[in-house]
DNA sequence: GTCGGGGTCCACCGATCGGTGGATGCGGGT
DNA sequence: ACCCGCATCCACCGATCGGTGGACCCCGAC
C-alpha cells in the first residue's frame, strides 16, 4: 500500500486529487497540507511513501519543501504536480530532488501511474518537461544568446514592438521575429513576456 | 548663436540631426561624438551650449555622461534624444540632470525649438515623458502593485497567457486583462513584456 | 570544400493581446 | 453616509504576436 500525502494550497485541487486516488486500491491518501512547511511535517509524521507537491504556495514554496524533505526524510519520494512547465520552475524542482514532474492537465490515470512509479523510485515526467530537460543536455551552450539576440531581447524588455525593435536595429521586422523564435527556443519559453523574465533570471538583461 | 554637440552612436542618426540643424540659422553643430566619454570631451573643448544626448550607447551611456557633464561643465545643457520612453530610462536621465527629454520620433521643428528652449534653460519634454513624470508625482504610491496585480504579473512572467493566468487564479480572463491594464498604468509601460521587465527592475518579481 | 551557425528576409494564418468604456460588489476611511 | 480603491466581469475592435516552413548570404571550422 502506497501512503500518499498531498501538498497544495488550493482546497479544491486537494479535493480533486483525493477523489482521483479514491479509485486506486493500492494508494491511500494519509494526509494533506496547504503549504510547504505543513507538508514536510505531514510527510514525516505520517510516514509517507510519496508526496504530491505543488510548487507555487504561500510562505514556503514547493521547491524549498522538496529540498528540505530530501534532507530530513530521504526515503520520501517527492512528485511535483504543478501548472507551470517553464524552465525556471522545472530545473530548480529537479535540482531540489523531485523524482517526477507532472502538470495539472494530467489525466487521473497518468497521475496514479506516476504515483506508483514514484513509489518504485522511477521518474515520470510530463512530455513538455522532458523536452526542457533534453534541451538542457542536448545544447550545452543553450541559454547562451548571441549578441544580436541579446540586443533584441533588451529592446523587447524596454517596450519595443517588433516593428520598433526592427527600426532601432535598422533591420526588417521579419528578422526580429526570427530572432525572437530563436530566443524562445533557447530559453524554453513561448512568448516575449516570459523571455524577458528568463532574461532577467539569467542576468542577460539589465 | 547656439553651439550644439551631437552625441549618438549611430552615424546615420548623427547625419540626420546635422541636416536638421543646417536649416536653423541660430544653431551651429560644432561637434559630434559616438559615445558618452567622447561626448563629454567634445562638449567641454568645443564650449558647447547644448548637448543632444542619446541614452543607449556603448562603453559610456548617456545617463552616465549627463551626470558627468553636470559635474564638470554645469553650464552645458543636456537635452536627451532617444528612442525609449520607459520610466527606467526617463527617471535616471532626469535625475542625472538632463534639462529636456525628447523621443526620436520628434519632428525637425520640435527639435530645433527644443534646442533653443534648452539653451534658454527651459525644459522641453516629449508628451509621453511628461505623462511619466506626472505619474510620479500624482501617485506617490505609484509603482506599488496590489497583491493581486503582483500575482498576475508573476504568472505572466512565468509564461502564462491571459487564459492560463485566469485559470491559475480561478477568475475570469477579463479580470486578468483589467489587472494588466492597471499594471501597465502603474509601471508606465504598454505591453506585458516590458511590464515584466519593470517588475524585475523594481524587484517585484523573482 | 562543404558544413554549420549566425544574421537577414519572406508569406500566411490563427491566436492573443491591448484599448476603450463601461458595470458590479465589497470594504475601509472621512 | 459617502466615496474611493480593489477586485471582478463584459463586449468589441484593430493591432500585434507566434507558428510554420522556408530562403539567401557570409564566414569560420573541420
Amino acid at each position: 500500500m502506497i501512503r500518499l500525502v498531498i501538498v497544495d494550497d488550493h482546497p479544491i485541487v486537494r479535493g480533486g486529487l483525493r477523489d482521483t486516488f479514491a479509485d486506486a486500491e493500492d494508494i491511500v491518501v494519509v494526509g494533506e497540507a496547504g503549504d510547504g512547511a505543513e507538508g514536510i511535517e505531514r510527510a514525516r509524521s505520517l510516514a509517507a511513501d510519496v508526496v504530491l507537491m505543488d510548487l507555487r504556495m504561500p510562505t514556503m514554496d514547493g521547491v524549498a519543501a522538496t529540498a528540505a524533505l530530501r534532507e530530513r526524510a530521504p526515503d520520501v519520494r517527492v512528485l511535483v504536480l504543478t501548472t507551470f512547465d517553464s524552465e525556471s520552475d522545472v530545473l530548480p524542482a529537479i535540482e531540489a530532488g523531485a523524482i517526477g514532474y507532472l502538470l495539472k492537465d494530467a489525466l487521473p490515470d497518468e497521475l496514479t501511474h506516476a504515483v506508483r512509479a514514484a513509489a518504485r523510485g522511477e521518474s515520470v515526467l510530463a512530455p513538455s518537461v522532458t523536452q526542457h530537460l533534453m534541451g538542457q543536455v542536448r545544447r550545452p551552450g543553450a541559454g547562451t544568446l548571441t549578441d544580436r539576440e541579446k540586443q533584441v531581447l533588451q529592446l523587447v524588455a524596454n517596450g519595443s514592438s517588433n516593428r520598433e525593435a526592427a527600426a532601432a536595429l535598422f533591420i526588417g521586422e521579419a528578422s526580429i521575429k526570427t530572432h525572437l523564435q530563436h530566443i524562445y527556443g533557447k530559453l524554453g519559453v513561448r512568448d516575449r513576456a516570459s523571455a524577458v523574465a528568463e532574461g532577467y533570471r539569467r542576468r542577460l538583461l539589465t
